[in-house]
RNA sequence: CGGGGCGUAGCGCAGCCUGGCAGCGCACCUGCCUUGGGAGCAGGGGGUCGGCGGUUCAAAUCCGCCCGCCCCGACCA
C-alpha cells in the first residue's frame, strides 16, 4: 500500500476526549474515530490489526474442531423470555418493536439463538461434541462506556457455543477451549493469566477469564505466587482467620456525632481505627431488604452477596428506603433495632466485641456494640473482597493484587439454557436429554486495545508481528529518482513475497515520516535515505528495540522474508 | 441514575466573568525554498460559536430549556 493514497488520518496532537493510552493511540494512527458514546467507526488501518487478530481466532478455533457460523444481531424476544432473560438481563440489553409492534433485542450474546437451532436441527448423540462460533458485532448498552474500544457498546466478539451429551464431555471440551484460548492469546503477543472467574448474567458453574495484565484494567486479580492460584476478586475467597483479643462486654452507648457519617470520619471523631467500626450496609435484593455487617476497614463483594442472596437484583438502597428501614438518613444505620428481615454479616465481624455502629437515628452512633446482646446473633458468611496479603485460599500464603484487561471468558454452561429451551438430543439408550453446553467470548476489539495497552512507548504503538497491520513500512526519505525507484522496488519485492507492506511515499519531510511510522507502531522500517546515495545501503530499523543495520536492498527483502 | 466539567474551523485551544468586527497554533490549498526526527517565508480557503427560545439597540458572551460528549461515583451508611 502507497502511504500517499492511503486512508490513514493520523493525529499529531492528543484528542482531549481519550483518558487510556490505547485508546490515545488508536486515534492518533487514525485507526478508530468516534461515532456516539461507545459506538466506533474502524478506519483501514484500525481494521487490518482487527483482522489480524480474528484470523488467530479462526486458525486456533478451527484447530479445535470448532466450526464457524453468523448469527443474527437482532433477535426476537420470544427466545429471550424463554430463558427469562427478557426480564432479568436488565437495561444492558437494548429493546426496540418492529413495525407490526413486535418485541425485538440487539444481541449481547447468543445463548439463546444458537439453542434454538441446535434443540431444531441436532438430535443425536453421534452428532456431539458440536462447537459453533462465530466472529460478530455485538450490543450492550453499557451504564457507562468508556476507554474507547475497550469499553463500547457496540463491539466486536467472537463467541463459541459447545454442545455436549454429559459433563465428561463439557469437560473435555472446556479444556480443549481453555488451552485453544492459550494460544491465541500468547500468538497475539500478550502477557495474560486466565483467572478463576464468576458467571455473572451469563450463568453456569464454571469459569475463567483470561485477563491481560495492565495497570489500567477496569478488574482486580488476586494471585498467589507460591501455588499460582489466580482469580479474580469478585470471587476470591477470604479465609482469613479473625482473632480478636477477649474482653468483657461494655455497657452499650449512644454518642452523638453530628454530621459524621463515613467510616473515615466516625473513626477520627471518636479517636478509634475504623477496624472497631461496623458498617451496616442496606441492600435491596429482588425488592427485599436486607442488611449486611462487615468490619469498618474492610470493603463488601457484591457480587458475594449477590451469589448467596441468589437474586437476580442486588441493588444498594436509595435514600428514602434507608430512611423508612434505619428511620435515619443514610450514614447512619445500624443494626440495633433494625427492622429488616435478613441480617447478613462478614465473617470478620465474627468474635467482634464492644464495637461502634450507626444508631438508626441522625447524627448518632452507638459505642460498645456487641451482637447476641443488643441485636440478634447475624449470619455469618464471606461477603468481603479480598485485600492486599490475605492469605490464599489454596496454599495460604499470602495474595498480592493486580490489575487485568478482560479479553476471554469462558463457561461451563451446563443445561442452563438447553434446560429452559427443551434442547435435547437421545443418548446411546434412546433417553432424551438436554444438551450439556459451554460458552466461550473473545472481546475482538478490545484484544487490540489491550495489545497497545501492553505495547507502546513514547513515540506510539509498537505491534506485536502477529497482529501488526502492516510488517513493515519503507520509508523515502528525499525526493530523489534513485531514492524512488529503490523504494519501490523494495517495496513491489516485499509484496511479491506476501510481507504486508506499507511504502511511506508522500512528499513529506523526514521528520514527518518517522514520527508517523514510530506512531503506528509497523515492526520493521526499512529507510530509504541519504545513506543510501553514499554507500548504496538502506537501514532496517525494529520498531521495537529501535535497532538499526545496514543493508544492501535485496538484503532486506531476503531478511525479511525468511523470518517471516 | 447522582456529582463535576466541556461543547467556538478537521485537531488542540483562547475569547465568555465585564455584551460591541470571531481569534491563535497545528492541519488544509497556492507559490518559493527545504529534505535523517512533526522546517522556513509569502499568500489563501474554511465558522449555523451544540440546538431552540428569551433579555437587549446589539448575544459566542447574560437568562431558561433541550441535546451531545468526557471524567468521577453509583461499596456513602
Amino acid at each position: 500500500m502507497r502511504l500517499s493514497q492511503y486512508f490513514l488520518p493520523t493525529l499529531r496532537q492528543e484528542p482531549a476526549e481519550a483518558e487510556v493510552v490505547s485508546h490515545k493511540l488508536m486515534l492518533r494512527a487514525g485507526m478508530i474515530r468516534k461515532l456516539a458514546s461507545g459506538i466506533y467507526t474502524y478506519l483501514p488501518f484500525g481494521l487490518r490489526a482487527l483482522r489480524k487478530v480474528e484470523r488467530i481466532v479462526r486458525e486456533e478455533m478451527n484447530r479445535i474442531g470448532a466450526q464457524e457460523v453468523l448469527l443474527p444481531l437482532v433477535q426476537p424476544a420470544e427466545l429471550w423470555q424463554e430463558t427469562e432473560r427478557w426480564e432479568k438481563y436488565g437495561k444492558e440489553l437494548l429493546r426496540f418493536k418492529d413495525r407490526k409492534e413486535h418485541d425485538f433485542c440487539l444481541g449481547p450474546t447468543h445463548e439463546e439463538v444458537i439453542t434454538d437451532l441446535v434443540r431444531k436441527e441436532v438430535r443425536s448423540y453421534r452428532d456431539l461434541p458440536l462447537i459453533l462460533y462465530q466472529i460478530a458485532t455485538k450490543f450492550r448498552d453499557e451504564i457507562r462506556p468508556r476507554f474507547g474500544i475497550m469499553r463500547a457498546r457496540e463491539f466486536i466478539m467472537k463467541d463459541a457455543y459447545s454442545f455436549d451429551a454429559d459433563e465428561k464431555g463439557l469437560n473435555r471440551t472446556y479444556e480443549r477451549v481453555y488451552e485453544a484460548y492459550n494460544r491465541i492469546f500468547s500468538r497475539c503477543g500478550l502477557r495474560f493469566r486466565a483467572v478463576l472467574a464468576d458467571t455473572g448474567a451469563i450463568g453456569g458453574n464454571e469459569s475463567h477469564e483470561f485477563m491481560v495484565l495492565a495497570e489500567t484494567g477496569e478488574d482486580t486479580l488476586a494471585i498467589c505466587e507460591a501455588c499460582g492460584y489466580a482469580a479474580n476478586v469478585e470471587l476470591a475467597e477470604v479465609k482469613t482467620a479473625y482473632r480478636y483479643e477477649e474482653e468483657p462486654e461494655r455497657p452499650l452507648e449512644k454518642v452523638s456525632t453530628p454530621a459524621v457519617r463515613t467510616v473515615e470520619e466516625v473513626a477520627e471523631f471518636l479517636g478509634v481505627s475504623p477496624a472497631r467500626l461496623v458498617k451496616t450496609l442496606l441492600y435491596v435484593a429482588d425488592g427485599e431488604v436486607v442488611a449486611v455487617l462487615i468490619r469498618g476497614d474492610y470493603e463488601l463483594n457484591e457480587v458475594k452477596l449477590k451469589n448467596l442472596l441468589g437474586v437476580d437484583s442486588l441493588e444498594m438502597a436509595d435514600a428514602e428506603t434507608v430512611e423508612r428501614v434505619s428511620g435515619a438518613p443514610v450514614g447512619f444505620a445500624g443494626p440495633v433495632g433494625l427492622k429488616v428481615r435478613r441480617l447478613l454479616a462478614d465473617f470478620s465481624v465474627r468474635g467482634l466485641k464492644n464495637f461502634v455502629t450507626g444508631a438508626n437515628e441522625a447524627d448518632a452512633h452507638y459505642v460498645n456494640v456487641n451482637y447476641g446482646r443488643d441485636f440478634p446473633e447475624p449470619e455469618f458468611y464471606d461477603l468481603r473482597e479480598v485485600v492486599e496479603g490475605d492469605p490464599c485460599p489454596r496454599c495460604g500464603r499470602p495474595l498480592t493484587l493486580t490489575r487485568g484487561i478482560e479479553v476471554g471468558h469462558i463457561f461451563k454452561l451446563g443445561t442452563k439454557y438447553s434446560a429452559a429451551m427443551r434442547a435435547t438430543f437421545l443418548d446411546r439408550e434412546g433417553k432424551e436429554r438436554p444438551f450439556v453446553m459451554g460458552c466461550y467470548g473473545i472481546g475482538v476489539g478490545r484484544t487490540v486495545a489491550a495489545a497497545i495497552e501492553q505495547n507502546h512507548d513514547q513515540n506510539g504503538i509498537i505491534f506485536p508481528e502477529e497482529i501488526a497491520p502492516f510488517k513493515a513500512i519503507v520509508l523515502t526519505l528525499g525526493p530523489e529518482s534513485q531514492l524512488m525507484e529503490t523504494s519501490e522496488n523494495i517495496y513491489r519485492r516485499l509484496s511479491a513475497e506476501g510481507v504486508d507492506t506499507l511504502w511511506d511515499d508522500r512528499d513529506e519531510r523526514p521528520g514527518v515520516k518517522f514520527k508517523d511510522a514510530d506512531l503506528i507502531g509497523i515492526p520493521y522500517q526499512v529507510i530509504v535515505g541519504k545513506k543510501f546515495l553514499e554507500t548504496g545501503k538502506v537501514e532496517l530499523k525494529e520498531r521495537a528495540t529501535g535497532q538499526r543495520e545496514e543493508l544492501a536492498p535485496e538484503e532486506v527483502v531476503s531478511r525479511m522474508r525468511d523470518q517471516k
